[in-house]
DNA sequence: CCTAGACCCTGTACGC
DNA sequence: TGCGTACAGGGTCTAG
């Protein structure tokens, strides 16, 4: 489910509500996740909040004696809950905080992790991410040397966490038909020209997406477990197999790059 | 190093 | 309506 976008709107509604705030307890209901949620998550009590970030997908909550590392993986979601409300099939955790506000995950699937960590350098999850797409370490410079000599095709690479971070399965789909860059080309293969424009693309793309509050497909909402993330509307290719290219009016095509769902136009994408 | 495929888990949508 | 199957926004691990 959560990717950038999605990551970025939870994260500006939550942070008010926790930073500076003293988490009195955490209630782990089960724990296992895609790692087993550690002793040093549950075992925290009255711990200020220093502060919380995004990286890539992962947000990072800062404690004094450490940080809480939060991946929602496929179906992950965060709530902020004003009152105590009982807890259904799927919501796995809660942070209690001082004020009896509760941030509450729930995740059908477990694909989503809680990891603890003493420092970010001891972190292998998160030293292996690539740059922020949002930040000036995205430069045509910058692609122009990690494509040399690699054939992988474009999709699969922009969605390398290892490469640039926070793109998944919609987004890629979405910025390559902005780009129109077709999702099989090899990296090696893309033009200097094509290079900054897909790189505007990638910017454009994940900030309107933050600006409409990200994608709801499925189960998205956002923190107040009400609004869903407007997104959607903007989609051009993801989820539209066989409807019309608003471009050109051919149909949109359908095909599976490394077992993902890929759409694309295959008249306007070269 | 790289890539493809299996796998983790639950919910849903669709065809028969 | 009920059942079986395929598929879903993520990432890791293994084999080749």
């Amino acid at each position: 489910m959560p990717e950038l976008p999605e990551l970025e709107t939870i994260l500006n509604k939550i942070k008010v509500h926790l930073i500076d705030n003293i988490i009195k307890r955490i209630i782990v209901r089960k724990n296992n996740l895609r790692y087993v949620v550690p002793l040093e998550i549950i075992n925290i009590y009255n711990k200020k909040i220093l502060n919380i970030k995004r990286k890539g997908k992962y947000l990072l909550i800062r404690l004094n004696h450490g940080w809480i590392i939060i991946h929602l993986g496929m179906t992950g979601n965060l709530f902020i809950l004003h009152k105590y409300i009982s807890p259904t099939t799927h919501d796995h955790i809660d942070i209690i905080l001082k004020n009896n506000i509760i941030l509450r995950y729930n995740d059908p699937r477990r694909f989503g992790s809680w990891t603890w960590i003493k420092k970010i350098k001891d972190s292998n999850l998160l030293l292996k991410l690539g740059i922020e797409p949002l930040s000036n370490k995205l430069s045509h410079n910058y692609l122009f040397k990690k494509f040399k000599n690699k054939k992988t095709y474009i999709k699969s690479w922009i969605m390398n966490n290892k490469n640039i971070t926070g793109i998944g399965n919609i987004y890629a789909n979405e910025i390559l038909f902005a780009a129109k860059i077709s999702p099989q080309r090899a990296v090696n293969s893309l033009t200097k020209k094509e290079i900054i424009y897909l790189i505007k693309k990638i910017k454009n793309i994940l900030q309107s997406a933050i600006n409409y509050g990200g994608t709801t497909i499925k189960n998205f909402l956002q923190p107040d477990q009400q609004t869903k993330g407007f997104f959607v509307k903007q989609l051009s290719v993801y989820g539209k197999k066989d409807q019309i290219c608003t471009y050109c009016k051919h149909k949109i095509q359908f095909i599976k790059i490394n077992q993902r769902s890929t759409y694309y136009c295959k008249y306007c994408q070269i």
